[in-house]
DNA sequence: GAACGGTGTCGAGATTTTGTAGAGATTGAG
DNA sequence: CTCAATCTCTACAAAATCTCGACACCGTTC
């Protein structure tokens, strides 16, 4: 069974590896192109099952670029813009994308987007959102809960995508700027100690050793069940 | 499989020099030129899978050869800059390049930042950061460990980088200057006992016999499993 | 085997990085 | 609007790490 293949067309670096590295997780396949003649290109040779796409873009714009990979064959759209405005103006247009999200977004967000604009399609299953252990304790993305011995242990929304992120790839070290971009999705002017308190708000929730400090680079969380 | 070309345009040959073994040790293939518009036609006749870029640069400017290389066709590129108000204006001018790093900068981080770029364009798969073993230890770039017999040794970071970088090579011979801008990435005025002094502190953590002073010359890690 | 420069080692600051509490901002519900 | 929950970030303390000089020792050369 094949899950389904998302295109990414997206100029701003940042953006698009957050985005990638998070349905990736997910359990989707991804592909990037970083301007309009390269997504088009991409579109008709992966056939991807469903397309996320910035408005601007170089090259040709996403107003264009939809056009013509719709032109092929109907395919899902979410479009990403920069104003609530922009948004507006193009639903006014009568372009043919399924859904908007306005910049900045959180990448869990769209990740529950996409799997909304699939199950509407129905032509695909979704990846499950299989829940999994970690140590002693129970990560459950469906439910967005965590629980240790049946016992549901409350952490925020921040908490859970950062403990998820970490847990999802065990012992793998993370630096804080991959964490920003994977878990807040990019914003700018962003940064100081933010992660640090975060994690020290996990320790305090989850117990001092799931959570490694690998100085001078990032955080992981122990590898062999701890 | 090809792994990916990455062209490197510094006219500062320490700075190219350590970049350049740096990455062909994760690697990468590597093509480095020294000028403007030698930098260009590399990349003409390279196509190179990403650029790593230096703004300073004699012949023309990093800005000028970024936008001609990427008139050609897109390529990912990394802009090296000397002061971060520096990256503040090229971000400003709004100039096509993929990311910044603001010099002195860790030869770790470039790596980080180029893998992440690729990641990004996915077409070329990055080279894995395998385990590898040298003697009875186990060296592991993803997790940034050491393990002998499954035992994890505790290294800071300049002592795990040190360690990777001769065992990545067992047997060559690196002189101090090598090290220090292999390792700490080139910065001036910098020197005295500070190679020796963690060379010898791997010795107490990893035994007397791994690491063989080359007297005159400089250190090597023994090739023979020791 | 004496002289000389290279090397091993220790440890005292200096520096960098991390832990953490809490103020103020922000968000969302009612 | 008010209240509660949550988030960001500053400030400071604590921890980890780094640099480099002093000095003893070693290798090489003559």
């Amino acid at each position: 069974m094949e899950f389904p293949t998302i295109a990414v067309i997206e100029d701003e670096s940042i953006i698009a590896a957050a985005v990638a590295a998070r349905l990736r997780r997910e359990g989707f396949r991804v592909e990037v192109a970083p301007d309009g003649p390269t997504g088009v290109e991409l579109c008709e040779r992966t056939r991807p099952d469903l397309v996320v796409l910035d408005v601007m873009l170089p090259g040709f714009d996403g107003l264009e670029v939809c056009r013509r990979i719709q032109r092929e064959r109907p395919v899902p759209v979410l479009m990403l813009t920069a104003r609530d405005s922009e948004t507006d103006m193009l639903v006014g247009l009568g372009i043919g994308a399924d859904d908007y999200m306005t910049k900045p977004f959180s990448p869990r967000e769209l990740v529950a987007r996409v799997r909304a604009l699939l199950r509407r399609v129905r032509k695909f299953p979704s990846p499950p959102d299989t829940t999994f252990r970690v140590g002693n304790l129970e990560v459950d993305p469906a439910r967005r809960q965590v629980r240790r011995e049946e016992e549901v242990i409350h952490l925020t929304p921040i908490e859970f995508e950062l403990l998820y992120t970490l847990a999802a790839r065990p012992g793998v070290v993370f630096t804080r700027e991959q964490l920003l971009s994977e878990v807040w999705g990019y914003r700018e002017g962003f940064g100081g100690r933010t992660v640090d308190s975060h994690v020290g708000a996990l320790r305090r929730k989850l117990g001092p050793d799931l959570l490694r400090t690998v100085h001078g680079v990032g955080y992981a969380v122990e590898a062999g069940g701890y």
